[in-house]
DNA sequence: GCCGTTTTCGGCCCGACTGTTTTCAGTCG
């Protein structure tokens, strides 16, 4: 099994440790940036590496000669001497400890040499047994940070589903909106960029009152404990298990603030990069020329402006051609929130979902869509009670009883049906002919291979009747890897059909990617972003789906289900 | 270690908070 870039980026962040730890300047940097390159790339570095070589792997940002010949090793061995040696002299789990909050390099060192510390639990140990506080520059205090550390650290799950942080994240928001003296409060950081997974919340403030701000954030119900309190910066752990950092800067300096508090940390480099080449400065506070007067901040538009860039939604933010289009003024009209008028895949009670026909639809209603499509699934996934010819024509004749009692919206009938191993469809196509959307999707026998997931999924959408491919690559975010598949041949395979890709909007699933979703409309695709609902609570969803769609830059004309029904009907197969 | 319409050498984003210090290093975002 190939190297994968995730373990190929965390043993470059694990570089930069070290090196940081020896007290190196620049380097740790540049393996970091490296590092961080690589955990965004759409393809393998095994791929790239075996198609173009080491001359491949130096097009990736921030990978030139030296790292690009150590990721060769990686992937012609499985081990880097480099790393190896750099362990040996300090053995010690760097990820681990460093995932402390407050314990960087140089502490790790520190404990290594003067405890022989090297993992969690001996920190653990020494810190119970009061050893930490006796150390050159550590104190009582210190002790008990990191005690609080290890603590909060057993509590995180790391990333969080941005599903889940979202509406508690919206909360706090609206109620720092409430306190008075408050002008602004705003949350930034990976969740405005609608990030499919929050590692914390950042939060900015603009108030005449800092210190009653202040005082609020840190004691809110939500918070577990406090990291750090100041006058203009407060960091909190909170319960559900990740940390919220709030800011508060003065009204010319918002849009600034904003602009940086959004991120992402690559994106805002290039833009300070750009300050600099104009020979000014650009910090949270503002633009400022080199007298150190200020000339943009007070709105996140004046800030890019001045820089000679178009201003651009938070979403495309990630350093990933963004910069130069808005050099150009081409950034591209992207999707609006809300601009869905449909939802082309939803479970009932029929399977697996809680809610009848009728309750999904008046709840689709009232959530302002003008359709649904009715995608139970089919026979093969019998642990849902999938359904077989017969019972699909009977449910047929259930959503049209339910169109003539529920005004308003239109039911379509669909399913959500099941590739078999062989690229077979368990559902036959004389009826899959009389469904208005045929989803199909891979549920089961996921470890077969690239070569014949990819022959498996050619075949299904090549069937006239199937109109989209369901959750294209079956990631679910924290708990399953996506299935090997060569994703260009599905691609240009979607393409020449006329087959739709789905954004599955589910938090979990998230399904095409952000990315994916980007190269997908390289080679002409269409998609259409569904809620994946199994209850009738779940249609705002759609929202996350529309993130992702955003994320990857789609226009509304690249989803069909923006469309009027008839007009979208007429773009299926 | 990387990178280039200011450079193939000499730069590398910028600022807040903490704890243990007598002026700052370490960490974080």
């Amino acid at each position: 099994m190939a190297i994968r870039n995730f373990e190929v980026a965390k043993i470059l962040y694990n570089i930069a440790v070290y090196l940081d730890m020896q007290g190196e300047q620049f380097k740790p940097r540049a393996y970091e940036k490296a590092a961080r390159s690589i955990e965004a790339l759409t393809e393998e570095v095994s791929d790239i590496y075996r198609q173009g070589g080491i001359k491949a792997l130096m097009e990736i940002p921030g990978v030139g000669v030296s790292i690009a010949e150590k990721i060769e090793e990686l992937i012609k061995t499985g081990k880097l001497k480099y790393y190896q040696d750099l362990k040996k002299k300090t053995p010690v789990d760097v990820e681990g400890l460093t995932a402390i909050e407050g314990i960087g390099p140089k502490t790790v060192k520190t404990l290594y040499q003067k405890l022989k510390i090297r993992t969690v639990t001996d920190l653990e140990k020494a810190v119970t047994s009061g050893k930490i506080s006796k150390l050159p520059h550590f104190g009582e205090k210190s002790q008990e940070k990191i005690l609080k550390g290890i603590e909060f650290l057993k509590r995180s799950k790391g990333r969080m589903l941005l599903g889940y942080v979202l509406p508690i994240a919206k909360e706090i928001e609206h109620n720092l909106q409430q306190l008075p003296d408050v002008k602004h409060a705003i949350l930034g950081g990976s969740s405005r960029r609608m990030k499919e997974t929050v590692g914390d919340l950042d939060f900015l403030v603009v108030s005449s009152k800092p210190e009653k701000v202040m005082n609020y954030f840190t004691t809110m119900s939500e918070v577990l404990n406090v990291i750090s309190k100041g006058d203009t910066k407060s960091m909190v752990h909170l319960k559900i298990g990740i940390d919220a950092d709030l800011r508060v800067v003065p009204p010319r300096s918002f849009g600034a603030a904003l602009q940086y508090f959004t991120g992402n940390k690559d994106h805002n480099i290039a833009l300070r990069r750009i300050a600099i080449q104009k020979n000014w400065k650009l910090s949270e506070y503002g633009i400022f020329d080199k007298h150190n007067k200020q000339i943009a901040g007070e709105t996140e538009e004046d800030v890019y402006a001045k820089l000679g860039l178009q201003w651009m939604p938070p979403e495309m933010r990630e350093n990933t051609g963004e910069v130069e289009l808005a050099q150009k003024h081409k950034i591209p009209k992207i999707i609006e929130y809300k601009s869905l008028k449909g939802d082309l895949q939803t479970q009932t009670n029929w399977t697996d979902g809680s809610n009848s026909i009728k309750e999904m639809a008046e709840e689709a209603k009232r959530y302002g869509l003008d359709y649904i499509a009715i995608t139970d699934h089919t026979k093969a996934l019998a642990f849902t009670g999938g359904l077989d010819e017969k019972k699909l024509e009977k449910q047929s004749k259930e959503i049209d009883k339910v169109n003539k009692e529920v005004n308003g919206i239109t039911v379509l009938q669909g399913a959500e049906v099941n590739i078999a191993k062989d690229g077979s469809l368990d559902i036959s196509d004389a009826v899959l002919k009389k469904l208005d959307v045929v989803g199909v999707s891979v549920h089961f026998n996921f470890n077969i291979g690239k070569d014949e997931m990819t022959k498996r999924i050619v075949r299904a959408i090549e069937n006239p009747n199937v109109d989209i491919l369901f959750h294209p690559t079956g990631r679910v975010i924290n708990q399953r890897e996506p299935y090997e598949v060569d994703l260009r041949k599905i691609f240009e395979k979607a393409e020449e059909t006329g087959t739709l890709l789905e954004i599955d909007a589910f938090p979990e699933r998230l399904d095409l990617k952000d990315e994916h979703v980007k190269l997908a409309k390289e080679f002409g695709c269409k998609f259409a972003i569904d809620s994946d609902a199994h209850n009738k609570v779940q249609f705002h969803y759609l929202e996350f789906g529309i993130g992702v769609a955003r994320r990857g830059w789609l226009s509304e004309k690249d989803v069909v289900n923006t469309l009027p029904m008839k007009k979208m009907l007429k773009e299926l197969k």
